[in-house]
RNA sequence: GCAGGGGUGCCCGAGCUGGCCAAAGGGGGUGGACUUAAGAUCCUCUGGCGUAGGCCUACGUGGGUUCGAAUCCCAUCUCCUGCACCA
């Protein structure tokens, strides 16, 4: 039944093209999200991204805009190939996923060997959860990154960056599986999620003819290297690179390999015939002698370790190993060599001794080399060194720098010397492809870079960060420093969906650079079905978004003249983008790069205007995750609880920029509270007896009653700031004041009320009339139900205006009035519990004039200054009965910044209108007095400005 | 390590330009009304004490500023997120 009302919903809003929005008169709001990778079915974390826009957009389209909000698939990118190959071989994890997870039907499932048809079976499921979910999306611009019309457009783009020197060429290290033979990303991996690649500095020790290559991240600490370390038990390979012979662990060759790939191995040599001969410190020339160890991993780096016992625990508690290893040592006869052993030390750490190793194998209870702790007390003296450590008097010139500033020195110099490389590696292993086999670190060259470390573009940049808007504001420290932290970025790729380099077709555009400036690309899209694609030259676009005639490459435009101005027209009449709105975890890269680009390309009166982030969705407490089968798709949950409901509880349960938490037993309160909306206009007849009339127009009542006008000025309270809070995407906060303390507003009126006359009727239906209003970006099925219902006019809910605060019926102290009558209530209760008596006649005695006339006073005087406020009052001679007068002058200093004083309201006017409800709210008979005409405990004496003295009797 | 953001009552969370704050709202729980019953709905209570509307203890911990601090300052403990070549 649900379903079918949202049907008929989207059909009306369908034909009534509502949401097909054009250029025109109204002023224009232009907000995008970033488009989604469709490579796995929509759930309800997903869904979060989608709603807020869409309740924005609604929202200002009900405030007059003339607003745009398209969407588009982002199918550029390596993910769905990697999928693609893994249902082909029947991958068991992948398939269950795709089955489990993705609910992806059986025979469906067999068509996704080809990722083109994943990424369409996606995004056309997209496309119903997106209808479903009921948002305003204009589909008459949706389109696919790999559409030959959007390939052009990317062309155009990558050109113009080429054009301005911002595209260079270089290499960077990837993650890559050599069985594939291509890069891997991370979500293609079966271990090592999230390691990261180190770079290390190859150390070559002369040794005859060749050179044993160590690897090290401490490169400074050649300086005290006094031995050697070799893995006996491993197998060792002499190598030729650019006609040098390293010596190296055969199984890192493999690795490196993929690094340095003019290596060849000359033959296979045995570590053992190298122990207890001694190799050359390339520095100084120092004889080292080379010792065997087995914490030597063949599998890390080059399996070749230098040894500097005075800093390096491993080194250290090795060299202890080996002293006491008698057998050993007589192996390879090391005794004298070992004897000679001087420790080094090259850094000065505070707090610990000369050789801080030592240190550290104490303070970790470091028992031999094969010790679990070894590894910690490494990672800890390498930490406090490279953060604390000053360079000592053995490190010549760097004596007394940091260390942190001399580590990337000292790899300049030794590789200028030549006596140093790098190397890459993973800072964990293993890391394993999905296809079972290990991956290693390849660089890859020739590959293109977008210079984001270019200083005048960085400067354009931040010119475009400054003149925008971020929300939230805390963000905007986040992009200052992306900005200059980014580097040069790899865009072009070997593998996976997208457009090719137009000079260098070998190579794809990246993903993240294919979609940086695309909103421009919607003002237009609707268009491209007007057009081949071949025409859509330099010269076409140079022409729309930029206002230039011809093009670099020496293009004209083919298109049609007229055709041509119309859409440069309507480009210009939307850009520049009002809101970008993406993920939290994008604003170091996409956020970035759409400042970026923006920046580089267009004029500055088409720089994006605003930028929003999304926080993560958890479910039930823990990370959604589909990978992980942790989601619900966004689908299951429109089926079991309607789009309103979920709309709603995302909306309201955190704020957009926060996680929010799906939780099952908050989703049915919010389920709930919108019954009882969907019935309230019903109730409301039941209340008053006659038929609720809802109208376009939405005049605020005339009213006398105390009461009514409570509620009216609550209601325009809660418009005001509903309304701030959507013009800044705070959609809860926007809810919290037109739902929920809407909502208790008015419960509290129902309560309150004790008959129903015209005023009351009046009231109730502007009441149902704003509310609807307030509520309908965030559920507009069932307002339009409601709409629909109760009114005869020829319009759409959702193209009914936004309700305008009217500040003149917000009253502070008719909300005072109706805190004094609740206050009453509850200090009579209270009262009554406390002294355990059941009265027959309540006596109130209100406060006389006077003692308003020192509240008068206190705010006058400001600070709680009781003197002062005692002195004043004396001298304005307030009441003759000077004691009372100091007394209550006292209570006045010491308590009136408790209240929120408004000026004198007529409390027994108030009271007495109020006289039935209290009543019924205490069980007793209310006399309230102006003056204490009966009062036999002299309680009136106790009478404040809004809080009346009682007694019971 | 670098950068950014937090720690509030059973849970989630607002407040944080100092005083209307024993601290919104939701969830959960409690008691009551309605109902044959269940559910839904509505009302009360949900830090402690109290025979007159009050008092005490509280917003990670320890100090400080102030007539007054959840809110400002200092220190300290602790948690979360990002650190890329990937969507």
């Amino acid at each position: 039944m649900v379903t079918e009302i949202e049907k008929k919903w989207q059909k009306k809003w369908q034909d009534s093209k509502i949401f097909e929005s054009n250029p025109d008169n109204r002023e224009k709001m232009y907000i995008t999200v970033a488009f989604p990778y469709p490579s796995g079915a929509m759930h309800i974390g997903h869904g979060r991204t989608y709603t807020v826009p869409d309740v924005y957009a609604r929202f200002k389209r009900m405030q007059g805009f003339n607003v745009l909000f398209p969407m588009a698939w982002h199918v550029t990118g390596a993910p769905v190939v990697g999928i693609a190959k893994r249902i082909e071989r029947q991958d068991p994890w992948t398939l269950d996923i795709y089955k489990n997870v993705h609910r992806v039907p059986d025979d469906e499932l067999q068509k996704f060997t080809d990722p083109e048809y994943i990424v369409k079976y996606f995004s056309s499921e997209y496309h119903d959860d997106m209808t479903n979910m009921g948002y305003s999306i204009d589909w008459r611009r949706e389109f696919r990154t790999i559409d030959p019309h959007y390939k052009q457009f990317i062309r155009w783009q990558i050109r113009q960056l080429k054009d301005k020197d911002l595209i260079h060429k270089g290499s960077h290290p990837v993650k890559y599986c050599p069985d594939d033979d291509n890069p891997v990303g991370d979500h293609d991996l079966l271990e090592g999620e999230g390691v990261g690649i180190n770079e290390l500095t190859l150390i070559k020790f002369p040794i005859a003819d060749s050179f044993l290559v160590a690897a090290t991240f401490r490169p400074e600490t050649l300086y005290g290297a006094t031995n050697f370390w070799l893995n006996p038990e491993a197998e060792y390979v002499k190598v030729d690179y650019e006609g040098e012979k390293w010596i190296i662990s055969k199984k890192s060759f493999s690795n490196i390999i993929h690094q340095k790939e003019s290596m060849k191995i000359i033959e296979d040599v045995n570590p053992n015939d190298f122990i207890g001969d001694y190799v050359l410190n390339p520095m100084n020339g120092t004889k080292l002698p080379i010792f065997p160890a087995s914490f030597v991993d063949p599998d890390y780096a080059t399996g070749v370790v230098f040894s500097v016992p005075a800093h390096a625990p491993a080194d250290y508690i090795a060299l202890e190993d080996l002293k006491n290893n008698a057998e050993l040592i007589a192996k390879y006869d090391l005794q004298e060599q070992i004897d000679n052993i001087q420790l080094i030390s090259l850094v000065n750490l505070k707090g610990y001794s000369e050789y801080p190793a030592i240190d550290f194998i104490k303070q970790y209870n470091v028992t031999s080399q094969e010790d679990k702790n070894l590894k910690e007390a490494t990672n800890e003296i390498y930490k406090l060194e490279h953060a604390k450590g000053i360079m000592n008097e053995n490190t010549g010139d760097f004596e007394g720098k940091r260390v942190a500033d001399v580590r990337g020195e000292v790899i300049e110099k030794f590789i200028n010397e030549n006596i140093a490389d790098k190397l890459y590696e993973f800072a964990e292993k293993p890391v394993k492809c999905r296809c079972g086999a290990m991956c290693v670190v390849k660089e890859l060259h020739d590959q293109w870079f977008v210079k984001y470390s270019d200083k005048d573009w960085t400067n354009r940049t931040y010119e475009c960060l400054e003149q925008l808007e971020v929300v939230p504001k805390e963000i905007r420290s986040n992009f200052e420093y992306y900005l200059d932290w980014l580097e040069d970025w790899a865009c072009s790729r070997r593998l996976g969906l997208g457009t090719h380099m137009p000079w260098d077709e070998k190579w794809l555009i990246e993903p993240l650079t294919d979609s940086t400036i695309y909103m421009s690309y919607y003002t237009i899209a609707k268009y491209m079905n007007q057009i081949n694609p071949e025409d859509l030259n330099d010269a076409f676009f140079n022409k729309v978004f930029l206002n230039q005639e011809g093009a670099n490459d020496g293009s004209v435009n083919q298109i049609d003249e007229g055709l041509t101005k119309q859409i440069q027209e309507e480009f210009q009449y939307w850009y520049p983008l009002n809101w970008r709105l993406s993920a939290k975890d994008l604003v170091g890269n996409h956020l970035s790069f759409h400042m970026f680009h923006h920046a580089a390309i267009f004029p500055q009166k088409y720089w994006p205007k605003g930028i929003t982030v999304f926080g993560m969705g958890l479910l039930e407490g823990q990370k959604m995750s589909s990978s992980k089968g942790n989601v619900i798709l966004l689908s299951e949950a429109i089926d079991k609880y309607g789009a309103d409901t979920v709309r709603l509880f995302l909306m309201s349960s955190a704020e957009p920029w926060q996680d929010f938490d799906w939780r099952e037993t908050e989703v049915n309160g919010i389920q709930r509270r919108l019954e009882a909306i969907g019935q309230f206009a019903q109730k409301v007849e039941d209340i008053t007896g006659q038929k609720v009339e809802l109208t376009v127009e939405n005049e605020v009542p005339n009213v006398e009653k105390s009461i009514n006008k409570w509620i009216i000025s609550q209601v325009n309270k809660n418009i005001g700031v509903a309304t701030e809070a959507l013009e800044g995407f705070q959609t809860r906060k926007a809810l919290q004041s037109s739902l929920f303390l809407f909502r208790k507003d008015v419960d509290h009126y129902l309560n309150r009320i004790t008959q129903v006359s015209d005023e009351e009727k009046d009231t109730l239906n502007y009441i149902v009339n704003v509310w609807i209003r307030l509520l309908a970006p965030f559920i507009p099925y069932t307002t339009e139900e409601i709409w629909d219902q109760y009114n005869n006019d020829e319009i759409l809910m959702s193209e009914l205006s936004w309700p305008q605060m009217d500040e003149s019926v917000v009253d502070e102290k008719i909300e005072k009035a109706e805190e004094m009558i609740q206050d009453l209530a509850k200090d009579i209760k209270e009262v009554i519990k406390i002294t355990k008596t059941t009265p027959e006649t309540i006596h109130i005695y209100t406060a006389p004039k006077w003692k308003y006339d020192v509240y008068e006073i206190a705010q006058e005087v400001g600070k709680p200054n009781v003197g002062e406020i005692i002195k004043k009052s004396m001298q304005a001679n307030l009441c003759d009965n000077k004691k009372e007068l100091s007394k209550f002058a006292t209570k006045a200093g010491k308590t009136f910044n408790k209240i929120n004083y408004v000026g004198q309201i007529d409390e027994v006017a108030i009271i007495t209108d109020a006289l039935g409800y209290l009543e019924s709210e205490v069980g007793a008979k209310i006399v309230v007095y102006d003056e204490p005409t009966y009062d036999p405990q002299n309680k009136s004496s106790n009478a404040s400005p809004y809080k009346p003295a009682i007694y019971l009797e």
